[in-house]
DNA sequence: TTGTTTTCTTAAGATACCTTAAGAAGTTTC
DNA sequence: GAAACTTCTTAAGGTATCTTAAGAAAACAA
């Protein structure tokens, strides 16, 4: 797990292995089983988490009790619910494993911490959040330019296993379209 | 526009006189009119744009010649093309004066220099980033739980002078309906 | 194995939003 | 202040996608 952390970090910047231990010590692991929650809807989310490995997806429920899934955090990626991390507000969003996934973790304050004893994770985070930024405005191309029928395809063609990790009503949420209409979709062609 | 930056740069971190100087000497000043861009769709992205004053326009022009806005760039925001300034590839969005506006610029080599010379603005950068990142997924859940009209109105009550700066079809394409749509939206209530 | 829960499919009817087209209103230019 | 351009409106007809409802298939549990 920690020689997973320091190739994932060393992507970014050097660090010393002195830093590296810091940044390790000051993380936590949990393993939440399938369907459990890191977060929930409407609380404050106190986390970051690293998937070391594992599945979940980060959704909201609306009004009406659909859920719209807006990412999928998979391993090797930092999962949270920024605003409400750093605004520390209530989440509108829920982070949920999709399968049994293991995390590294820190708190809010911990790593205002961290990124004092360790500045070369402020840099690390620059780049992870452009990173993150970047795949977000991706998505949001893809959206507009595609009807759902391409971004289904798409999706599927780019990404092969994943429509084995994850239930088909899950990627049409994903999609934004229902999961009756992603049927009618395979279906033909 | 000096003391402008002083103030917005310390918003994120407390920078002393020299380093200020520092990262002011690397930034280019430039004055765009109406209408002019800032970068051409196909082109690779050269540089991040800081708005001293005025409004852009960042956005896609699909194969059927419709223009989709994802973003506006108003004063005291950093723009460009992430994607493509990161990865140096062309841009598939352009980004436009819709004001004359006047912006402070940096290329990416240069900025690379400028977070070694004060790395205070790495830690800036992560944060301006956090905030863009928080931005665009504020927008992707209005537009998730609200349909044209709700969005037309948030937008309309949250900001109320952006509607006299910007011609209504802007506002369409940045609320992805077409301007007719809008139009009829506007007619009843 | 049988029951129970979860996921996927089918189909009919409804609707939010788009397309096209044309003219009206507003703004800029000379 | 008329011409030229830009922006906004109206209306008819069309379509991508949703809603509802119900049953089939698959996965999981006892």
């Amino acid at each position: 797990m920690k020689s997973q952390l320091i190739t994932y970090l060393n992507r970014y910047a050097s660090f010393e292995s002195e830093e590296i231990d810091i940044i390790f010590n000051s993380l936590s692991v949990k393993t939440f089983q399938k369907k459990e929650f890191l977060l929930e809807q409407s609380q404050v989310c106190k986390h970051r988490y690293f998937i070391v490995e594992g599945l979940v997806r980060y959704y909201r429920t609306d009004s009406d009790g659909n859920e719209n899934i807006s990412l999928f955090g998979i391993e090797n990626w930092w999962i949270t619910n920024l605003d409400s991390f750093v605004n520390e507000i209530p989440s509108e969003n829920a982070i949920q494993a999709v399968e049994k996934t293991t995390v590294l973790y820190i708190s809010k304050n911990d790593l205002e911490l961290l990124y004092q004893k360790a500045p070369k994770l402020e840099r690390a985070f620059r780049i992870i959040t452009e990173k993150t930024l970047i795949a977000i405005q991706r998505k949001d191309e893809v959206y507009m330019k595609q009807n759902s029928k391409q971004r289904y395809y798409s999706l599927v063609n780019q990404i092969p296993n994943f429509a084995q990790r994850v239930p088909q009503y899950m990627i049409a949420s994903y999609l934004d379209i229902t999961p009756e209409y992603l049927s009618e979709i395979r279906k033909d062609r």
